[in-house]
DNA sequence: AATGGGTGTGTAATCGATTACACAAATGGA
DNA sequence: TCCATTTGTGTAATCGATTACACACCCATT
């Protein structure tokens, strides 16, 4: 391996010229800084970034905790989260909970032990022992898509969107309306978008009865038995249509209707979130909303760099969302 | 931030001894044991890894070079590979050429600078800078999705793939089959899926007219637009399948037959490569290959590991697949 | 009693960069 | 001509860990 010695002593300087030359700050002669670079080039020289991080406390990186990597929200907002940091010459460490809560503290301290300059994390729950690793951290911190109190937030507005789609769907006629969510472990999807369901029900005139709700773990397969048992305990006064939290639980709860021999949207409506690619190809299109979920991922890349540059920004922004209509309602 | 001296002072010890304890390695005392990790515990140390890697020369990170992150098969090899190195206590530093194929040899060198362990590339081309590049950067390597000579590389069986999916679509009577593909710049999936469809085409004594032949960039888009293209300059002498090499282009394809009218399969059968999740909940659902990317990601991972323990496993290894038999043909 | 190996601990060099500080030469304004 | 800047370069400390080496002690064996 060659060394940043090596160059100076090749280019007949002292390290501190090499070092000045490659980054670019203080007093460098034209005929020194030629030398170096020639040199640079001729080994093929690359600085070694642990050295170098060792002494300024950056790392260039920055850490990204996900609850599940391989699902279409996660690996669009890191799309969108690399976009941004890879065009100021940062690279993204990347740790995957696989839905496992306690890791997102161990990842919390294990990205800190490696001087990542900033974390971006996609919480699936809040929790005190969460928060209280964060303030420990003393780091520039986002969180995307749960609010944490004292954290910059992304988040989107889990609540309007989902009474926008309750809105539309009792402005189609139904009024026997059940719900297909996920745990309220996750006060986003689990909390807020059933919130704006409810509510919206409520200021309806609507109850919802206790056994038209339901309730998944995100995956196909969860929205199709939630589906099932909605249909089975309902046999003389089924609901005529079904709000879904997720597309990927809509897509399975769609499954099982069509095995059954529902029609889509005639005799059971059915709408989710998300806009997976998929809900625009499956039959019937599924309505669902647009979260911007790349733009989200580039925002909070955008707000970490801020912070990263002082600016101290510590706020909270609702991403915007669109009521994608389409034929399954 | 509280460095090993910090807790060497702390507990009355040297940080040689710090270190043996936070290691495991060397003899330490029992007491001494205690009394350092009693300390550590107190103060919530983390040791720096640029020091250790400094130090050391081993990171503990793996780069993992994408050509999309934002992708299916992309995001499910990520998950495969984050599922055994983190087991091993590995990270992954992740870059995304965003399908800029001079990126791949650019981040080859930044990795390297960041003292990565090692490099799982899934290539989209192969050309002599690159192989260049990994050569120089003399740090265990793993191609996955196309072979490189000198390279351990993971392969999909694309042509037997292709040849089975030909076969299985004469069997099913068709005779006019066309193609739908992509550049040849792409040896796996631009040169083998094709060689495989036509030699089996050939061997069938079936000549593929030119104009039954179009070529996309992997987006449904582009997969709209090439049987738009085939099912216009064929208007008197029309196909009746059409074999297209990845399942997101087969789902635009089956967009614009559905728009035109075509009853699929009886007016035009078709039939995908990939496994998309999106494949089985699309009416009607379609045929396709399964490679199994995550256990392809899962398999890199551990060969990976495996040269990191100085164990020289130069090969060449080909990932089954399966033939998933659907509704679209 | 002498010898030798197993235990336990510390000293100090080292990894490869950055940067405060010192100093010399060149430049320019009065 | 003289003094203050500006420019150019080098010396050496520093970041926070690992590890070769040295040393001391204890105990069992001869």
């Amino acid at each position: 391996m060659t060394t940043i010695n090596d160059i100076a002593k090749m280019a007949n300087v002292s390290r501190t010229t090499v070092s000045r030359v490659l980054n670019n700050n203080g007093y460098v002669s034209e005929s020194a800084r030629k030398r170096v670079m020639q040199v640079v080039e001729e080994t093929g020289y690359i600085p070694s970034v642990s050295a170098k991080s060792l002494r300024t406390k950056r790392s260039g990186v920055i850490g990204v905790i996900l609850p599940k990597i391989s699902t279409e929200t996660a690996s669009r907002v890191v799309g969108g989260i690399n976009e941004v940091v890879s065009k100021e010459g940062f690279q993204i460490l990347l740790t995957d909970t696989e839905l496992h809560h306690e890791k997102e503290i161990e990842y919390i301290r294990l990205l800190q032990s490696r001087h990542v300059d900033g974390i971006i994390l996609l919480a699936t729950n809040v929790n005190d022992p969460l928060l209280h690793a964060i303030e420990e951290a003393k780091l520039p911190f986002i969180s995307l898509g749960q609010e944490l109190p004292g954290v910059t937030s992304i988040v989107y507005d889990d609540y309007h969107a989902a009474v926008d789609m309750t809105t539309m769907i009792l402005q189609k006629g139904h009024k026997k309306i059940a719900y297909i969510g996920v745990g309220e472990e996750d006060p986003a999807v689990g909390v807020l978008r059933k919130k704006g369901f409810m509510d919206t029900m409520k200021k309806a005139g609507i109850t919802v009865e206790e056994n038209w709700c339901s309730y998944g773990d995100f995956s196909i397969e969860s929205g199709y038995e939630s589906m099932k048992q909605i249909i089975n305990s309902n046999r003389e006064n089924s609901p005529t249509a079904v709000f879904v939290v997720t597309d990927r639980m809509a897509i399975g709860a769609m499954e099982y209707l069509k095995e059954q021999g529902f029609r889509i949207p005639e005799d059971m409506a059915i709408t989710g979130i998300g806009a997976a690619v998929m809900s625009k190809y499956i039959t019937p299109s599924l309505t669902t909303i647009d979260y911007f979920n790349k733009d989200a991922g580039s925002k909070a890349a955008e707000l970490l760099l801020e912070q990263l540059q002082g600016k101290n920004t510590r706020k909270k922004i609702t991403q915007n969302y669109r009521l994608i209509k389409r034929d399954s309602v």
